[in-house]
DNA sequence: TCCCCACTTGATACATTATAACGTTTCTTC
DNA sequence: GAAGAAACGTTATAATGTATCAAGTGGGGA
């Protein structure tokens, strides 16, 4: 199993990105990502897939398959829940979107192209999502489900709380802080 | 925090109660912890509350609000979505219920008056869940999100795959098996 | 070239899950 | 018993997700 990256060329990578990170970075990067994964494994990320795709990666927070329907109705796009749903399914299949399953929302995945166990960190301040390496809790958690005989299909890890900036803040102040939407 | 029971008085516990186990027994202890639980803190277990967590422990799958409802009205009360809601967050706030986040359904926990973290193994092939204790896994989760900076509030950890039970019958031939619904 | 076939998308309708808002009843406390 | 809080009933609506069938698209092969 490949170890995740943690950094990105030139842009050190902590799990959160920093708050003026530039994110044009992280789009292209997702995009040129996807385009030779798929081209790799002849799959067809369609205009319509990868405009999806890049509204998933609008920002770090997930985003839901309506707000994705509405965009794309702004676009002038003729489209329906079907449509996003479709286009989430297959991005979901060749791993470029996951889903938040206690957010009924989705997030772009930056690790498409290493096998990798999830683990996601939400932030209930800023609502941003971090995916960081859960190897080590898939290795507790297998232990666990071995005694009990279970077989593992898949894993969801999902841990509320506050990043590292929405955690300084409120300690610091009782202040709102601005980068919370 | 208190190490999750591994027996109930007389009847061995795996993670998945044996196919033939005696649920009654499951379902007056869960009323029977509930009661106390909710009388030494003065929180009012009512009737509609009670009879929903009843419901909910009809077996060991987990249960839909839409069915508890269904349920309900079949009892002949006069109930709608908000009913079963509002009982449900009751519930949870007291630690008797949970929600499996990957199934938007709910199950009743085995352990209310243990402070515990869970971790659930949800069978695809028979639908039921088991809660075992995940303590060792919010110490991998810890040390990966205090990398971060993360600090926990919640964590929702759910596993997807095969109890023991139909691992075997899976294994053993191609039969389906008739544990499941 | 043209047809066939698989895949993708459009379009309509519907299913499932969850909450907002407001009034009424019930319980507790004084 | 009156006042206030909590629980519940009721109606309406929001938010999320699917089933189904028709129409478009794009390559191989006759
Ligand atoms: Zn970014
Ligand atoms: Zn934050
Ligand atoms: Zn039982
Ligand atoms: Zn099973």
């Amino acid at each position: 199993m490949a170890k995740m990256a943690t950094q990105t060329e030139g842009q050190t990578r902590s799990a959160f990105p920093h708050r003026h990170h530039n994110h044009q970075r992280c789009v292209d990067q997702a995009l040129g990502k996807a385009l030779s994964l798929c081209e790799e494994r002849g799959a067809r990320l369609t205009s319509l897939r990868r405009r999806v795709l890049e509204l998933v990666w609008r920002s770090h927070e997930p985003v839901g398959a309506y707000d994705i329907l509405e965009q794309l109705q702004r676009d002038g796009h003729r489209a329906a829940p079907p449509t996003v749903y479709r286009a989430l399914e297959f991005l979901r299949d060749q791993g470029l979107v996951h889903r938040i399953e206690s957010l009924n929302a989705f997030v772009g995945c930056p690790y498409p192209d290493e096998s990798h166990v999830s683990q996601f960190l939400i932030c209930t301040a800023c609502s941003e999502v971090a995916e960081i390496d859960g190897t080590k809790i898939r290795a507790a958690a297998s232990r666990n489900a071995a005694a009990a005989g279970f077989a593992i299909d898949r894993l969801t890890i999902e841990l509320r709380g506050l990043c590292a900036r929405c955690n300084a803040h409120d300690q610091g102040s009782s202040e709102p802080h601005d980068h919370a939407r």
